[in-house]
DNA sequence: AATGATCTCAACCGCTGGTAG
DNA sequence: GCTACCAGCGGTTGAGATCAT
């Protein structure tokens, strides 16, 4: 449509950047911020597109940026936020403070996606739990009436409709029976993800269906009414529920803001 | 020590969504 | 509604590092 070829300029510098290059673009971001990418290499004095001084930043200039070393608890935030959300790699790095888009890309496709694929049975010794690797492993099982088998695409994240949101205390209102069939094959949500309901992607963090009876009252997130750990691990995971403050329940416009 | 294989990760490429005109 | 531009995303590439023989 004719775009403008990025890139394509002659005379544009291309690969690995300069330590000038670098306190050139970073003086230039602290004195003027970020922005304006297409514009900034020439502004700056860089021979370099917009784009390529834009990822330079983003994934490491910018200050606050961790490198290396992914621990054990990233890890398994990255595995368990994959088989959540797929590839969405800027919303798992969203998750990761200090880590980049890129890196986890990178961390997953020559690391994480070797062990996550290991089969579980026997030893341990990937490090995850059997029922973490589990859950990135296997899809959902489709809904009855799910649309089209687009299988083994996890989440699209981008929200279209939001039909209901039970609050939990409706949810304690109902009937033990109620809870069990609110808690059962769905969580308490009908978010229409672009035809994919939300409440069957969220199934597999529940227990098994004896933990529905158990149901208390001290859960009272948005996921409250399958009242397990898995689910409170999500709403962390999600940002839905800060862990220093349970109890507080998420609006819809923070579950979109979580979401978007 | 030499060499080929494999791994890692920074950077590039092409595409999409949002938006201003 | 159409077009063009910009920002951002995810897939892919390739150079350098590391490992195995």
């Amino acid at each position: 449509m004719g775009r403008k070829p990025c890139c394509s300029k002659e005379g544009l510098n291309r690969g690995a950047w300069t330590a000038m290059e670098d306190d050139i673009l970073v003086s230039y971001i602290n004195k003027h911020g970020e922005g304006k990418w297409g514009s900034l290499p020439r502004r700056a004095g860089l021979q370099r597109c917009g784009k390529s001084c834009r990822l330079r930043w983003l994934n490491y200039l910018r200050p606050g940026i961790k490198r290396g070393n992914i621990s054990g608890d990233e890890e398994e935030l990255i595995v368990r936020l994959h088989g959540l959300l797929g590839n969405r790699w800027s919303l798992i790095a969203g998750r990761l403070p200090g880590r980049t888009d890129n890196e986890i890309k990178n961390y997953w496709n020559t690391t994480l996606s070797k062990k996550v694929l290991l089969p579980p049975q026997g030893s341990n010794h990937s490090g995850f739990s059997n029922q973490l690797q589990l859950q990135a492993v296997a899809s959902p099982p489709p809904p009855e009436d799910a649309a089209p088998p687009d299988t083994g695409s996890p989440i699209r994240t981008k929200a279209l409709r939001c039909t209901t949101l039970m609050a939990p205390a409706a949810v304690q209102e109902t009937t033990p029976d109620e809870q069990h069939d609110l808690a059962g094959d769905h969580l308490c949500i009908d978010l229409d993800l672009d035809g994919i309901e939300l409440g069957f992607l969220f199934s597999p963090w529940r227990g098994g269906a004896d933990d529905v009876g158990a149901a208390g009252d001290h859960d009272h997130g948005l996921f409250g009414a399958c009242e397990t750990d898995q689910a409170a691990d999500l709403e962390e995971l999600l940002g839905l529920r800060d862990s220093d403050s349970h109890g507080a329940v998420p609006s819809l416009g923070d579950f979109e803001l979580a979401w978007l």
